[in-house]
DNA sequence: TTAGGGTTGG
């Protein structure tokens, strides 16, 4: 019995097949056919969708048949030349003294794959329809007839074998896409091989891609930028991230530039030119189909081999040599053992880096009162645009005076409208000093000129004017020096007038520790703190990672948050502690020197862990 | 009503 779809109702009316070198003019016939032509539906100029099939069967006549609906779903579900196609009420009329067929009132459709001998199974649009066991006869004479007579395949072929080919279609899935311009749309696409020749890469904004931007970055070497034109647009806009395609008359086409230096580099460029010429389309294929499970399988194999290969060169070939040091003569003692003891206590454990709080690595970077052991997040660059806006205001700045121990400028910024900056050059030994050696106080200026004047004078103290005083604002950084931000606690400082600064002017440098003390600021240190899951075969184990941080990690936490550079080393070392994709038996094994401490915590007493005396060195075992 | 294949563009 015929494999019908499920939920499907199927009747077993008896219906009459005509031969097609038979059919009439005017008149409604039932016809069995071999697809030998097909464009996948497009929108007409009028209402409907249309879909153009030519069948062919064993009287060898053709018959072209033009099938109109409102709906592109209730279309037959034609996907490859070759397939077998039944259609009932198919009304004949002649256009250019040819036969062709209509859907008329009552049409309805089958559709069969053309592979000799696999199951008879329907696709059909209706969840009602007839089905004979005649049916089943007929579907399969027509196979083996279509191959022995017809060669209908078309060139589908894998994206490891384009050169070969110019025109093909490609069963393929979807992993980006992104708007180009208003007659174009590039899509992304894999179907797990890999192009024999280089290919190109069509450049778009990464705002404007869709797509999981670390996957397509991973497969990088096995996608193909396919840039669709026209008509298509408007379907690839529609396409569903990871959904199966069949993109119907993809040119591959060779790029050689006519210029002589770039002509020894040419790569493959792939485009679906506008229009429905030679069935020109993109089909999305369910995941019942054969061909995209067939697809599937190769694709998880070889994701899976790619995230091996990903996970092996993070390890081994991005940082080969990272590895924590700890205190080496200790013996190592279990997790299970650890957490079953009491505290406080001090171990050295071997395990893996599970996870680590938080993913966001520079939110780790918070500042931290030794006086009230009170942690304060670093204010973000809103924040302190705020405040130096509020800061600024004209008057104040207007009636600036130089005194004994400062010289002061002001400027008129041209771009905005009566904002003056006031720089007050503090005098070193009663005299001017070179920027590099100079501490000015700013008044008035943005966080952008904060940056710039940074990078040329030594300290910065960003004040605003009270009464006739300047005044520092603790809600910001008291001090600037280059990528050192310094900023006060809240609770502990006694803020002093600036005049205070004075006193440090006989100095030799600009030293933030004292240039705090005389104006009364309780300074805040900056600190990582993370929060790290350990694993070994006896347990789990949370430890907290702050006090120590910066021997462990060899970076400054008070530069960091300015510094590319020390940012990517954080981050490098990370990757190498505990790679990305979860893999947890790719993670190295880590020596850590851990130390338990009792707290309380609403009321309850409880056992903590932190990570001391450890570092990541450079491994040399 | 619409579209109605024909050896191929960016």
């Amino acid at each position: 019995m015929a494999a019908a779809r499920a939920g499907a109702r199927v009747s077993l009316q008896k219906y009459t097949y005509t031969p097609i070198d038979q059919l009439k003019e005017g008149k409604v016939f039932n016809v069995y056919g071999v697809v030998i032509f097909f464009k996948p539906p497009y929108r007409s100029k009028g209402t409907d969708y249309c879909l153009l099939v030519t069948i062919m069967d064993q009287s060898e006549a053709k018959l072209k048949c033009m099938l109109f609906s409102e709906n592109q779903e209730t279309l037959p579900i034609v996907y490859k030349v070759g397939e077998i196609v039944r259609f009932h009420r198919v009304k004949i009329q002649k256009f250019n003294d040819e036969i062709q067929g209509i859907n008329s009132g009552g049409f309805s459709a089958l559709v069969f794959d053309g592979i000799v001998g696999s199951p008879v199974s329907p696709r059909s649009t209706s969840k009602c329809y007839n089905f004979h066991p005649d049916d089943e006869r007929f579907v399969e004479v027509l196979r083996q007839w279509a191959s022995k007579h017809l060669k209908v395949s078309a060139p589908q072929i894998k994206i490891s074998d384009v050169e070969s080919v110019q025109f093909f279609d490609l069963l393929c899935q979807l992993v980006g896409k992104a708007e180009v311009d208003n007659s174009s749309y590039l899509i992304k696409v894999w179907d797990g091989t890999k192009i024999s020749s280089p290919s190109w890469n069509v450049f778009v904004e990464e705002a404007a891609l869709e797509g999981d931007q670390a996957l397509i970055h991973q497969r990088q070497s096995l996608i193909i930028d396919v840039l669709v034109y026209d008509n298509h647009v408007e379907s690839a806009k529609s396409l569903k991230i990871g959904s199966y395609l069949l993109i119907h008359n993809v040119h591959a086409k060779l790029h050689t530039s006519g210029k002589e230096n770039e002509a020894k580099n040419p790569h493959m460029e792939f485009h679906l030119h506008g229009g429905t010429c030679f069935g020109r389309g993109i089909t999305v294929l369910p995941e019942s189909n054969s061909d995209v499970q067939g697809l599937q399988r190769l694709l998880v194999s070889v994701h899976e081999s790619l995230d091996n290969i990903a996970s092996q060169e993070i390890i081994t070939t991005l940082h080969p040599q990272l590895a924590l040091k700890a205190q080496q003569d200790w013996p190592i003692t279990p997790l299970a053992t650890v957490l079953k003891s009491k505290a406080p206590h001090k171990y050295r454990i071997r395990a893996r880096l599970k996870s680590y709080e938080p993913q966001n690595l520079l939110q780790s970077v918070k500042l931290h009162c030794v006086k009230c052991n009170s942690l304060h997040d670093v204010p973000d660059e809103d924040t302190i645009k705020t405040v130096l806006q509020n800061n600024s205001d004209y008057d104040s700045v207007a009636g600036i005076q130089s005194t004994s121990w400062y010289q002061s400028a002001v400027w008129n910024t041209n771009n905005q409208q009566n904002r003056h900056i006031a720089i007050h050059f503090v005098k070193r030994h009663d005299i001017l000093q070179n920027p590099e050696d100079t501490l000015i106080m700013l008044q008035g200026g943005t966080l952008q000129e904060i940056y710039k004047l940074s990078k040329h004078f030594d300290s910065i103290i960003p004040v605003k004017a009270i009464q006739g005083n300047l005044e520092i604002d603790i809600s910001i950084p008291f001090l600037i020096q280059g990528n050192r931000w310094h900023y006060g606690c809240t609770r502990c400082s006694k803020i002093k007038s600036t005049e205070m600064l004075r006193s440090l002017s006989q100095e030799i440098s600009w030293n933030a520790t004292e240039i705090a003390k005389v104006l009364g600021i309780q300074p805040l240190s900056h600190v990582f703190t993370l929060h790290f899951t350990f694993v070994d075969e006896t347990g789990k184990l949370n430890a907290f990672l702050w006090n120590y941080s910066e021997q462990f990690f060899h970076i400054s936490a008070s530069e960091i948050l300015l510094d590319n550079k020390l940012q990517e080393k954080l981050f490098n070392i990370m990757d190498t502690l505990c790679p990305p994709r979860k893999i947890i038996d790719k993670s190295p094994w880590l020596d850590c020197c851990i130390k338990s401490y009792n707290t309380t915590n609403g009321g309850k007493r409880q056992i903590c862990y932190e990570i001391f005396d450890t570092e990541v060195v450079e491994d040399d075992l």
